[in-house]
DNA sequence: TTTGATGTTTGGTCATACCAAAGCAGGTTT
DNA sequence: AAACCTGCTTTGGTATGACCAAACATCAAA
């Protein structure tokens, strides 16, 4: 064959756009369409570039893109699989992005402030509509929380836990990556912060207080009791980092 | 030089990752910590080469993943130039993936419900925060949606509007972002819904009633109105598409 | 000073080659 | 027959080298 530019793929060039842009979206719809379904593999490299008729270079970036999308899984040496698709995944590939949003002034508060609204709005959920495995659920991370006080490593962690019952609750599988979310980016404040049982105490207080609320199916007490917590929360934060 | 295979790479290849991968860390991080600031271009790729020994192919797929995480702004035949950050560019790099899930059975419904969640929130919060100038701002976006009905294109752009400026009030730039997620993923059902100058009343009426709420100082009232319209809206959605 | 021709830079693509690890097939040992 | 080598094949990862087209820079001509 000659030397290169005849454009010979065969995949949509309308756009104008780069070839491996096209490869990109060629397969992006076909595993968006369900043509290409969750776990089956992409044809070998090699092939794609006999199919297509563009340069391995192209079906790599191609390729690549789709795996920075999170679309596929692409591990060395093995063909690459459609992924299945979350949300987790969906805020997993903006980690990048997030990172440099939150080292800017305000950013941690910004997002900070949106987990207070998003809680809040869970509490007042919670008070009216929990059932009664949900009042359980909580009840059991709030008693998992309190035997965790002088242990700050495992409170944290039920600490965490039983916000998580939160986000569950209304069986909406979003919320619980919006939790994963808030908790991964927020970590490197949260974890750097001293913690001492009595700072643990008050934490599983509030706790507890919300969940009072949420038993007494009292939205406003809830919601009150959470934006306290949090606000002290974020006074903590504020005392160790000053204003980010 | 020898064939291939020795690891001449600088960068750090302790993770045992591909060498793309690290070339991609070690930008991502000159990002991230503000060595490479807001517009500044990425050096050639043919300088890439040389500055870290390794090949063209490694040096294209690790700019190609730094373009792909919306950490630089790639365009043929001009250096990549670092991007500047926003949550917009956040959501919009997870596009593929959110389109996967909202096909998914009851996919839609949970983006939906959380959209109401928020605007619940919102709202409430407007009741008691809004300054004079964001009731300004509403009733000026109100009286735009009023003076639409007649014309549904209009409409259409006038309630994304008043919507918007609830979004605005907190002046958290993240929550503008949601919205803009929101619109642009609910759009395909939302634009293909028959819409009608009774519709665009109905729904006028509804945003007058939050408007109401909010203005006097009445979260309860706000809240149950946007409730009430939200679901109104999920219930025309509903007719239109079945159950999603 | 403006305009134009020209060589240079730079990203996009192609082609070829080699490596290393994973998979596979067939034969050997126990 | 089951477990264990052994060597060939597949497949992604990387390296080179080359060429194109558009953007850019430079400098001479008008």
């Amino acid at each position: 064959m000659g030397k290169a530019q005849e454009p010979v793929s065969s995949v949509e060039n309308a756009g104008g756009g780069r070839a491996a842009d096209d490869l990109f979206r060629h397969y992006a719809e076909m595993i968006t369409s369900g043509v290409l379904g969750e776990g089956d593999p992409l044809p070998p490299e090699r092939e794609i570039v006999e199919t297509h008729g563009v340069s391995r270079t192209v079906v790599r970036e191609a390729v690549l893109a789709l795996a920075n999308k999170g679309l596929v899984d692409a591990r060395p040496r093995f063909r690459p699989v459609v992924r299945k698709p979350s949300f987790d995944t969906a805020f997993e590939t903006v980690d990048n992005v997030v990172a440099r949003l939150l080292i800017q002034p305000g950013g941690v508060k910004n997002l900070f402030d949106t987990r207070i609204m998003i809680e809040a709005a869970l509490v007042r959920q919670a008070a009216t509509d929990a059932k009664k495995d949900d009042i359980a659920a909580l009840k059991t991370a709030l008693e998992a929380n309190k035997a965790a006080i002088e242990d700050s490593e495992l409170f944290y962690r039920t600490d965490t836990g039983f916000h998580a019952v939160l986000y569950q609750m209304p069986r909406n599988p979003i919320l619980p990556a919006v939790h994963k979310a808030y908790t991964t980016w927020l970590a490197p404040q949260w974890s750097k912060m001293p913690r001492l049982p009595d700072r643990n105490r008050a934490n599983f207080e509030a706790h507890a207080e919300i969940y009072q609320g949420i038993l007494m199916r009292d939205q406003d007490a809830a919601e009150a009791a959470l934006r306290a917590h949090l606000a002290n929360a974020w006074n903590q934060v504020r005392e160790t980092f000053g204003d980010i």
